[in-house]
DNA sequence: AACCTGAATTGAACTGAACTCAGGTTGATC
DNA sequence: GATCAACCTGAGTTCAGTTCAATTCAGGTT
C-alpha cells in the first residue's frame, strides 16, 4: 500500500545525488527562493539546462528533498520505536531518533518544514504531482506513527486519556519547529535540545 | 526604544488598507508565491502598477503583513498576562490569547510563519530591509515575553528550573505549529485547540 | 472660475530567472 | 567500431515582477 516512488536507478554517469546534494545546501542556506536553479547547476560542474534531464523543474527538485527526507524519517522512527514496549521509553527514543541527525539533514529538516505548505496544492506537471501525493502520503504515516504511540501508551494506562490526534501534532509541532531557529553553528547543541524536548514531549502527555 | 515604524498616514482615497487585506487573503490561501500580484490588484480593482504606489515590491507588502500580526501578537499577549501575578494563570492567559483570533488574523498566522525565514538575510532595498528589521525585533520581543514569563515562575517557584530560552522557543514552537494545520473550515474548533495547548504547555514547564 | 500641488493611476516597455527546443556529445555494450 | 540511450549544451521563449514617463484626480489657493 505504501507506494514508494521507485528511485530512476542511477546510470554510473548520473549527476542527479550530487544535484540534490548541492541543492540541499543552496535552499538549505540561502533559502529556496532566494538561490538561481542556475547556481545549483554551477556547483554541480553542468549547464542550466542539464538540469532539467534529471528534474522537471526547480520545484521538483524540492519536493524530491522533501519526499526524501520524509522517507528518512519515517524510517528512523520505525527503527528507533520497533521492539521497545513500554509507551513512555517508545516515546524517549522516537524524539532521541528525530534529533539524531547530521548536518545536512539538518539542513534538508529545515527544507521540507520551509515547504510544507507546497504539498496542500495540487501540482500540474505530472513528476511534481506524484512527489507531491507520495510526500503527503509519508506526512500522514509519520503523524500515524506518533498518534499511534500515544493511543497505544493510553490504552496501557502510561498517558492518560486525551485527543491522541491532537496532541500528536502537537507533539510533532514541538519538536519539529526546532528545525526553524537550529543551526549546527550555533551556540546550542543540538543534544542539549535533544534532552530538553525529549522531557518537554513526556511530560506533555503524562500526567 | 522600540521604534515603531510610521505607518503612513492614510490619505482619504489611500487603498492601502484595501490592498493589504487582498493581500492577505490572496496569501493565505493561495500562499505568497503562487499568488499573482497582478492578482491581488485585481481584487483590489486597480492596475498592477498601482500597487507600486503602496509598496516597493510584493516582497514589502509580505513583510508588511507580517509585522502588523507581529505586533498584534505581542500587544495580545502583553494585555492578556499584565496584572496576572500567579505565574500559571498568566501562562494559560497567554495561551488562550495566542488562539483568540479571528479568521483574517488566522491567515494572516499563517503567513507569517510560513515565511518566518525572509527574516533570516537582509533584504537590498531601503522599505524592505526596515519591516524585515522591525519584524525581527519583534520576533525577539515576542520570544523574550516568553521566556520572562517562564523565568518569573522559575524564579517564584511555580516551575522548577529549567533553560527558559530554550523551554520558551518550545512553547512558542508548540503554540504556533498549530497555524501550519488549522483551518476555520476544518472539523476542529479553534477552542479544542486552544484548550489541549493550553494544558499542554501548563505541564510542559511545570512539574 | 482659473490655477496649483501632490497623491493616485496607467500603458508600454524592461528584466531576469525559469524553462523549452533542436540538436550535439559521450561512453557502455554488442 | 557501430549503435543507442543517457547525458549535455547554446540559443531562444515565456512570464511575473518591476520601472518609467506621462496622465488623471481631488482638494486647496488666489
Amino acid at each position: 500500500m505504501a507506494t514508494r516512488i521507485v528511485e530512476p536507478e542511477a546510470g554510473p554517469r548520473s549527476k542527479r545525488a550530487a544535484i540534490l546534494a548541492a541543492a540541499v545546501d543552496c535552499f538549505g542556506e540561502t533559502g529556496f527562493e532566494a538561490t538561481k536553479w542556475s547556481t545549483v547547476a554551477e556547483r554541480v560542474g553542468i549547464g542550466q539546462t542539464a538540469l532539467y534531464h534529471y528534474f522537471e523543474s526547480k520545484t521538483h527538485c524540492l519536493l524530491t528533498i522533501m519526499r526524501l527526507e520524509l522517507q528518512r524519517s519515517h524510517d528512523k522512527f520505525t527503527e528507533a520505536t520497533e521492539g521497545v514496549e513500554d509507551p513512555t521509553e517508545a516515546l524517549r527514543a522516537a524524539v532521541r531518533a528525530a534529533y539524531d541527525v547530521s548536518d545536512q539533514e539538518v539542513l534538508q529538516m529545515r527544507i521540507l518544514h520551509n515547504h510544507m505548505d507546497l504539498l496542500s496544492g495540487t501540482r500540474k506537471s505530472k513528476r511534481e504531482e506524484a512527489e507531491r501525493v507520495e510526500a503527503r502520503k509519508l506526512v500522514q504515516l509519520v503523524e500515524r506513527n506518533w498518534t499511534n504511540l500515544l493511543v497505544r501508551g493510553m490504552s496501557m494506562g502510561a498517558f492518560p486519556l486525551r485527543d491522541a490526534q491532537l496532541l500528536g501534532s502537537g507533539v510533532l509541532g514541538l519538536i519539529v519547529s526546532v528545525w526553524r531557529w537550529y543551526r549546527p553553528s550555533g551556540p546550542t547543541p543540538l543534544s542539549e535540545v535533544s534532552e530538553l524536548i525529549e522531557g518537554a514531549c513526556v511530560r506533555m502527555v503524562a500526567t
